[in-house]
DNA sequence: TATGAATGAGAATTCATTCAT
DNA sequence: AATGAATGAATTCTCATTCAT
């Protein structure tokens, strides 16, 4: 037993070291230019040895998504635990994405990757059912603490639970994306300050639902 | 004379007709998935003619971005021509963003490809800087509205013009993704109009930058 | 007829001028590299039109050789004629040869081309045929030249005329290769005044075979 | 240990037998029309399996050139070695020389192609270097023995030693090449023991220089 | 005759995957 | 389990030649 749980532990321990090459060799190449070779040299391992771990390319690629979005949740749920009010549940959630894609910036480019171009000819279907499940759940989570908000009176009674979420997570994202994306391209980007934008949109969209007491609201920059 | 434009009417016209088979391919397959070969097939034309339209794959590739920011482009400016009021520009930008997303569906698609990952090696980077400029000018025509906007006290005088537009394409942009492209995975996602959806997470962002008189502001879904 | 003529001095010149540009273009580039885009552009013609004028790259690459070959054997003729004396008239077709491979360099390396690695799948065999002719007769040129000298009893009464040329010939083109493409190689070359040292190696060889005045130092073959 | 060496072993020997199979296939159709199809058929081997051994057709030639210079180098070594006099030496010399275009006939047609038009874009640069000094180092092993033996006062004090070595490597340069390439051409050539006519012409050359007992014919530079 | 657009066979090279050791 | 040599299908791009105008 000793034995056995020793050897699933190294096998484990390698699988992760098969991962972290990978995500690095994605990362800087993108799917399609990294190659076996180069995660397998990355790995210091024999390309056979990764056929041992994961059965395909897409496998494995699939396998890291899993793992980014497992690191992502986790996060996630820090972030609603530790809010203390409604408002800073969802402020929380937004700063943990924003977090997760500036400290795990090679994990959310290649998530980020897979939603343009894999084709899933060769790709287990229930795994990438799984990956879908876990996409959703992020979304889910932070609908309960809406819909919790709605009742505690903090949102419009009319408010509809889901409609806020998708949009407040739309904005965020969208935020993201383009504060990362497009910041080599728009030079009016150059001045601003990331976490701020991305904050303060998401802010201002959650805001929008919010009861409006006799007023004060505005937001600075 | 006749002949000579005929002529040249006929290369446009093949041009064109690669660019669309193209396009296609591009979009069913991405840019590295798809082939020389298949997009020969889809047009009808022999491999080697492609190559005498188009220097390269990564060639090909951005003349099609191109033309679809021509397309978008024009919608843009038709889109601000038409309305009339400050309000109605800006909310006729969102709509013709949208409407590319949807009459255009493939080039919007590979457009979005771009943004991960094209090897810029063998490509022309004049060509490439001048997709940078289309890419940006969008922002900025926005941009020229909501000051405009400003200086008529459409919105609060200290509202940053640029940071009002980003925050209005990020939100527009990312609803506009979680739409088409989360609309697969996310279930909850299929009850709604696209573009009520669009439209609406665009105005509360835009409106949480207006004056507000005495205040009826809400919005219903 | 006058017309005909015409029509047919129009079409030599023609022919000519295409020949013109393929000699330089196979010059730069060798006879692989060489593409018919760039003989058609050189010559300012279509591409299709070099079809009408030679029926393909090899037919184009043979007629040029010809064209080679009977200049330089003009030049060997002129050669001949102008030399008083036998020596000299050895001497001059030496230099005549020489001359070939600087005023014509291009022509020379084209035809020094040749020799390694034209596949003659597809080239007319009496062209070639041809060719083979004209590479002989400068040999045998220089062979009657050498008869006439044995019996003047300039050369050793022995002497075999055919040997005494083939030897001849093989020094000053080993020579004449050594110092054009080996010039880049050996660095020991640089100070050596190439014609000087083609002339020489020529005298050498054809003076071993001269009646010596008190000496009969010989060589048998 | 037994296990490395002889995988090694089998490696260089897969190294060698591609080499021999491309040998073959560059000697038939010229390097350019050489294709890697046809080597990897050559040599029973998968194309795939070629570049495991050499990163490109250049580089496979490359290879293959050094390969023969190594062989007619040491062949080089002990033809001087061999020779008891100076004059032995020289002679076995050449002998060596003729000797390896006779059994090493394919390598050396095949780096007899290379003088015209390798295209050393993506030729490494060092291994071109290398070549270099090997082409060298054979002219200048056989200038030592001449100095030898103009110190020794076999050949004019007068002498210089790299003048006599290049005229004698030109002469019998040039009579390989006219005996091996031409023969198919020169039907005069057909009843001439080729290597009596290359060893005659090589001593005829470094005879010219040497001093005459009575005499004193001599040549001027 | 002249054109030049179109063709398509063929080239070098890459790389995910397999399998004997 | 681990290895890494071998595979061969697939990819981009070239270019001699043809043929409708």
């Amino acid at each position: 037993m000793g034995i056995t749980s020793r050897k699933e532990r190294e096998k484990e321990q390698r699988r992760k070291s098969i991962l972290k090459a990978a995500t690095e060799v994605f990362f800087e190449k993108g799917f399609q230019q990294a190659s076996m070779d180069m995660i397998a040299e990355r790995s210091q391992l024999a390309k056979g040895t990764l056929y041992l771990y994961f059965k395909s390319k897409e496998d494995l690629y699939l396998a890291l998504m899993e793992d980014g979005l497992d690191i992502l949740h986790n996060m996630f749920d820090e972030a609603i635990e530790a809010g203390e009010s409604i408002e800073e549940k969802v402020r929380n959630v937004t700063k943990a994405y924003y977090g997760f894609t500036q400290t795990h910036h090679d994990y959310y480019q290649v998530m980020m990757m897979m939603d343009s171009g894999l084709l899933s000819d060769k790709v287990d279907q229930n795994q990438l059912q799984h990956i879908r499940l876990l996409q959703m759940s992020g979304v889910e989570k932070l609908q309960k603490v809406v819909e919790e908000g709605i009742s505690q009176g903090h949102y419009e009674p009319s408010t509809d639970a889901k409609i806020l979420v998708l949009m407040a997570w739309a904005a965020t994202w969208g935020a993201i994306m383009l504060s990362t994306e497009k910041r080599k391209i728009l030079p009016m980007f150059s001045d601003i300050d990331t976490e701020q934008f991305v904050l303060e949109i998401s802010d201002r969209m959650t805001r929008s639902f919010q009861v409006k007491k006799s007023d004060k609201n505005d937001a600075s920059t």
